[in-house]
RNA sequence: GGAGGGGUUCCCGAGUGGCCAAAGGGGGCAGACUGUAAAUCUGCUGGCUCCGCCUUCGGAGGUUCGAAUCCUCCCCCCUCCA
């Protein structure tokens, strides 16, 4: 049994703020599982290791032995929270909730232990709630405090329209608190606001507030701007070993320290120990293949991240070409191919200009033989592999 | 409703009749270097049947030998006034 301070210690790390860790120690001490909540939007979820900072956390506190209720704002979905963006959105039928909410546990189970979490829907309670139970809701709190959300405050100051429906969503998501009986949350820090008007609720409500943990946004793979998936620099949960393993190992050196926290389940003395050791000469790049491992494990399995570590070493360390490159029949003319469309129609370059370019500069080889012949014809029969810059293979035939 | 400013290639942002496929920066890609990276240096960054041609500068028309640049109408954004 860990002690209450080895699992403050553990619920901590990482985390951007704890509110109050007072209260949190109170609720510790009494040894009892906690229900732990955090809520999700029912759009179609396709999540990126950036979410997975807050499924971690999840996951830690299941470790610690509390339960996971993990909400579909599938009633609050219908406003959307607000962005200043405005507009609300279709409510969802009830078949693409549940479609979608089978997608989250396909996803999140990767992490978490389905036999400690709940999969709670906010409509099942709010959709039994009348006008009159609404207008209570609502009288539970006031424009003034509604207005110290940053952004309705910048909205109002600056004359932009703020609907009314849009304060529900804050109500909304803390009267979730209450329904569910929450004793903490966790949200990104953008959920801030909203989580506080929860702790607020649930004491207007009778109800002992509910600890909030927000968690950090996890910078993307530039190591500058948050991971997001229209900046690309993310890394799916659903992408393939090879492509997870090859991103993590692209990241920087200091980043690496950074997802180390937020995406490891390693303790924080085992980590400390490896900046030592990098520090003291070791290659970092064998500590980052400890970080690619461990995600790779967790999303494939342990066998494919130590396939996918030898690949990259024999392909960057020791310049051997890859095992598993794909392999394509393209069809010629009676008098073959040109260079350039052979690679483009390999995707191996995005257009013919593109595979010009990249032969004036020397980065693509032919059965690792580098190319300099912009008008050279691969005749019918040829079978070889050809290679753009240090990532892409194809083995093509032509025929 | 009135006055003014603006919409340019992935992004920001120059360009006000030909020298503009469009400066500069960012990002991206490639090469060199390396310890996987990062940093640094160099190059590239619309398409094609590629030393030439074709299509781009909010949309549709028009003027002109020639328009991102001028004219007309339309759409969208911003600022100020009411």
């Amino acid at each position: 049994m860990t002690s209450i301070e080895e699992a403050l210690e553990t619920i901590k790390r990482g985390t951007e703020e704890v509110l109050l860790e007072t209260e949190l120690k109170t609720k510790l001490q009494r040894n009892k599982p906690l229900r732990i909540k955090a809520g999700f939007d029912p759009t179609a979820p396709d999540l990126h290791l950036g979410h997975t900072v807050l499924i971690n956390k999840l996951r830690q506190f299941q470790d610690l032995g509390h339960e996971i209720l993990f909400l579909i704002g599938d009633f609050t979905g219908m406003i959307g929270d607000p962005t200043g963006k405005n507009a609300t959105r279709p409510p969802l039928t009830r078949d693409e909730v549940i479609e979608n909410a089978r997608t989250y546990e396909q996803q999140i189970f990767k992490i978490l232990d389905p036999e400690k979490t709940l999969v709670m829907f906010n409509s099942s309670w709010m959709g039994e709630m009348s006008a009159a139970d609404m207008i209570q809701l609502a009288a539970k709190h006031t424009v003034a405090r509604m207005l110290e959300r940053d952004d309705f405050q910048k909205r109002y100051t600056s004359g932009q329209a703020i609907s009314i429906h849009e304060f529900l969503y804050p109500l909304i998501q803390g009267y979730d608190s209450v329904a569910m009986k929450a004793d903490v949350e966790l949200g990104g820090t953008d959920q801030k606001f909203n989580l506080l008007v929860g702790r607020e609720l649930q004491k207007q409500y009778n109800q002992e507030s509910q600890v909030i943990i927000t968690m950090p946004i996890l910078e993307g793979l530039d190591g500058a701007q948050k991971m997001s998936k229209s900046l690309g620099n993310y890394i799916g949960i659903h992408e393939s070993a090879k492509e997870m393993f090859g991103k993590l190992m692209r990241i920087s050196d200091e980043l690496m320290w950074r997802y180390f926290e937020l995406l490891s389940f390693r303790s924080m003395d085992e980590i400390n120990t490896f900046k030592q050791d990098a520090r003291s000469g070791t290659n970092p790049r064998d500590i980052k293949f400890l970080l690619a491992e461990e995600i790779v494990t967790r999303f494939h399995s342990n066998a494919e991240a130590k396939r996918q570590k030898e690949a990259f070493i024999k392909q960057f360390a020791e310049g051997a070409m890859p095992e598993d490159i794909a392999e394509i029949t393209l069809e010629a003319g009676p008098d073959g191919l040109l260079i350039a469309n052979l690679l483009k129609e390999a995707k191996l370059t995005a257009s013919t200009s593109d595979a010009l370019r990249m032969i004036k500069q020397g980065a693509v080889k032919i059965d690792g033989n580098r190319l300099d012949d912009t008008k050279l014809t691969i005749t019918k029969g040829t079978s070889a592999v050809f290679q753009v810059g240090k990532r892409r293979f194809a083995k093509v035939t032509v025929s």
